[in-house]
DNA sequence: ATCAGCATGTAAGGCGTTACATGATTCA
DNA sequence: TGAATCATGTAACGCCTTACATGCTGAT
């Protein structure tokens, strides 16, 4: 029952690191972390106005002289606090929805070449995403030593390795359906 | 916009295999799905009542002499050939939220100490549940040559895979991790 | 007798997406 | 000059979860 929006801990985490504004937020959602959430922006500013109203993110003054307004935020005191509040919490939820996957399941329906192609489709996305991730990896073990960099390092790796068996599992997967037609 | 809603094919899926009640939607999800989707009776009945308007599924007379209602359905040549449009159409949405992954990714404004709970957390879970899924598919090897039985497991492989890349990717991260406690 | 599991459903409300509305800036 | 990108925000609406309400059945 309610306030457990999980895009205000996205947004405390991305503000801990720098300022933002809510445009920023939505790239760095997309591009850092766009393999295991999603954000968009009918999310991202209503959050942003209760997370300022309720006193854990603050708008910087605009110094860009009269030109289009351009809203930064900064997390405050409190929340830094709600944001370790949250990552002491035991309670997670990890939630998939793979509808390729619903697919495979129900596939027997059908004939195998629509598995097959399901698949295909599937892997062919996935060799796509598994590049930019090794390309984030080469560039991030540069600066393995700063703390904050082995973090984002080691979501990286969860993603090629989690990424690189799905590979395996779809090469194999298509073998044995091909066996049947 | 709309229209869009997986449920209806979860339950068109199950229906292709036999005659279920809404209860007994539920239960298949959470056992054969589980691992990668996710369905409640308040979003299960629903749908049931407005499918069945639909023509996509159809009540079958209740034969339980007297007793406590108990409403079976049946998927109708209709939801059969959405079930199968469904099946064809190559857009698929795999949408996962890792909260772990997440808590992990922030996690560089905490002590070391909390990424590594977080990551034991995890890893207990994807234990537990790797040993069902073990199970499964034993189970699911004895009759492989049945169409369906196939599909199913080919989807217990994946959670397989994938499981087992998790564990491997935990044993690294809490290495990785306590080098800087 | 009591408790877990079977069984159906409704209501309230949160969360989030998509589409819309608007306009500035930058670069070719 | 036109397109892409930057930038903020609202509105409508769909989907789903949680909690509630109700009652039967079977096992201990």
């Amino acid at each position: 029952m309610g306030k457990d929006r999980k895009i205000d801990m996205v947004i405390l985490g991305l503000l801990s690191h720098e300022d933002l504004t809510g445009y920023d937020i939505k790239k760095q959602i997309d591009e850092a972390i766009g393999f295991f959430w999603k954000g968009s922006f009918g999310s991202i500013y209503p959050a942003l106005g209760e997370m300022e109203k309720a006193g854990q993110i603050k708008k910087l003054p605009d110094r860009s002289s009269g030109s289009r307004e351009k809203i930064k935020y900064r997390i405050t005191k409190d929340g830094k606090n709600a944001l370790k509040e949250w990552l002491k919490e035991e309670q997670s939820s990890n939630d998939l929805k793979y509808e390729t996957l619903l697919k495979l399941y129900f596939g027997g329906v059908e004939k195998p070449e629509v598995s097959i192609h399901n698949i295909e489709l599937f892997e062919e996305k996935i060799k796509a995403d598994l590049n930019v991730l090794k390309w984030y990896k080469s560039n991030l073990e540069k600066v393995l030593d700063n703390n904050e960099h082995l973090h984002y390092y080691l979501t990286v790796t969860f993603g090629i390795d989690t990424y690189e068996a799905y590979l395996k599992w779809c090469a194999r997967s298509k073998k044995l359906l091909k066996e049947r037609v």
